[in-house]
DNA sequence: CGAATCGTTGATTCAACTCAACGCGAGTGG
DNA sequence: CCACTCGCGTTGAGTTGAATCAACGATTCG
């Protein structure tokens, strides 16, 4: 293994976290044979077009990226971010064009592979697919998700609601009391990805502070009380499908009664 | 072919509107091998439930079912819609566990196939795996419309919407003037659908009636004027990926300069 | 220092929710 | 056959949550 280039073995890795399980040698092999392209991105760069061909793909290191659509009426809806640890470009990997766009949110440390080589690696390897095709089926959970949280919840839940899945996504870890992470987005773009105003946006995280729920010092935010938080944004991460041990998760692992959902008879 | 059960031909021929090609003899030999069930459904039975293991996937000939989820306030939210000609069940096909309901929204007529089997087809045959990826792509891209739909469109764009991506799902065909369609949702669902009351809903139907853009009698509706309805709406079938020439489509195929992002300036 | 961006707060406006009532048609049962 | 109920669509009136408008403090950056 000694001779696996760096960047391979971040997938490698990557793929095995979510696999729950340790790659074969042919799998290991087709990774490593995948050229693989270190690409660095500064906020505002644009990873995919809508329109382009899906020729582009890649894995997230470090940093955030945001799927966007423009309206006719001129608004920026978010329609979906991506995080270290995740991929990107899977979403349209079998489609003739993008129908978003994707734009870095932060400075971005990705790994680029060729769609074609990505495609090639699949065919050979079932498995590898089904392990990146899930990262699409998770996308799309997370996706309709986000519709329940734009359809049924006001504004404060809805804020809640994104912190909660952020955290989680985002630390790769337990909602634990105390837990602290870095936004990537400011008001103004957490009020385009929720369907609301800045000014809503800012009074609801004004009162989940006040609550004792979760604070939020420039883009630091830090969980005071992760079940009342969870409760209050009504979430449940079990659409995040992180695995039974997977990823760090506690939460998952103890199966818990689902208060929330109890509660509503 | 002769041999070949009558609902293996119907899956092989959906397979092949989507692929925009013939299948080989191999990918037909594999999904002749598949064991077919059929399911009738009745408004209101069950598919799939939020925790069950993804092993059920089918094909609908006939019929609608919608995803659902509760809210802890106990609200519904419609958080996609399968048609008739559309797969139900792939997208949690490597995931552990459904995250939400899917409910018959009509009756319907299905053709059930285990997961495992499914699982297995794709193993031996890469290339149907990707067709049928590339819905669960297209469900991903849906879902995320949806998401720009709810947050940044007001009710009367909702709903002219959702109509339109529906005449397009359902009819398989142009959004012609004069096109008609059964919608499977009455105004409630569609409320829960789009985030929306019912009384908001009703309203804005009447205001697309009143606008000649498109009408509804009982549950069928008309569209009157498809293209303003599209620019009402804001909508753009790019999201939909129908294919070049594919599914009877003719107004994607006329490369339109989208009239309606150019407006937005 | 000035310019720009972001967060914060108050005041006003409005779209959609909620409540309420009624018409209509389908289905049901006496 | 009619009376009844039930679900659905329709409409009006009052209420409210969030948008919008506007202003100001803090921070960063050139």
């Amino acid at each position: 293994m000694g001779e696996i280039n760096i960047d391979a073995r971040s997938l490698i890795g990557a793929l095995e976290l979510r696999a729950q399980r340790t790659l074969r040698h042919d799998e290991v092999a087709a990774i490593s044979r995948l050229s693989i392209r270190r690409v660095r991105l500064v906020a505002g760069d644009h990873f995919l077009r809508e329109g382009d061909p899906p020729t582009r793909c890649g894995f997230i290191v470090d940093g955030a990226l945001h799927q966007t659509k423009l309206t006719g009426g001129g608004a920026q809806q978010i329609i979906g971010l991506r995080v270290k640890n995740e991929f990107v470009g899977l979403q349209n990997l079998f489609l003739e064009s993008a129908d978003h766009d994707l734009h870095a949110l932060t400075g971005c440390r990705i790994l680029e592979i060729q769609a074609a080589q990505l495609v090639a690696m699949i065919g050979q390897c079932p498995a590898l697919g089904q392990i990146l095709m899930a990262d699409v089926m998770i996308s799309c959970s997370v996706a309709q998700d986000w519709i329940a949280n734009l359809g049924c919840r006001d504004a404060q839940s809805r804020v809640a609601h994104l912190l909660c899945e952020l955290a989680l996504r985002i630390e790769g870890g337990a909602l634990s009391p105390g837990a602290r992470y870095v936004l990537p987005l400011n008001q103004s773009q957490l009020g385009d990805a929720l369907g609301l105003g800045r000014v809503a946006v800012n009074r609801a995280m004004r009162h989940l502070a006040a609550l004792n729920m979760a604070s939020c010092d420039k883009s630091c935010i830090t969980i005071l009380d992760a079940a009342k938080l969870e409760q209050f944004g009504d979430f449940s991460a079990r659409y995040l499908h992180l695995g039974r041990s997977g990823r760090d998760r506690r939460k998952v692992a103890r199966d818990d009664p689902s208060p929330i959902r109890s509660s509503a008879g």
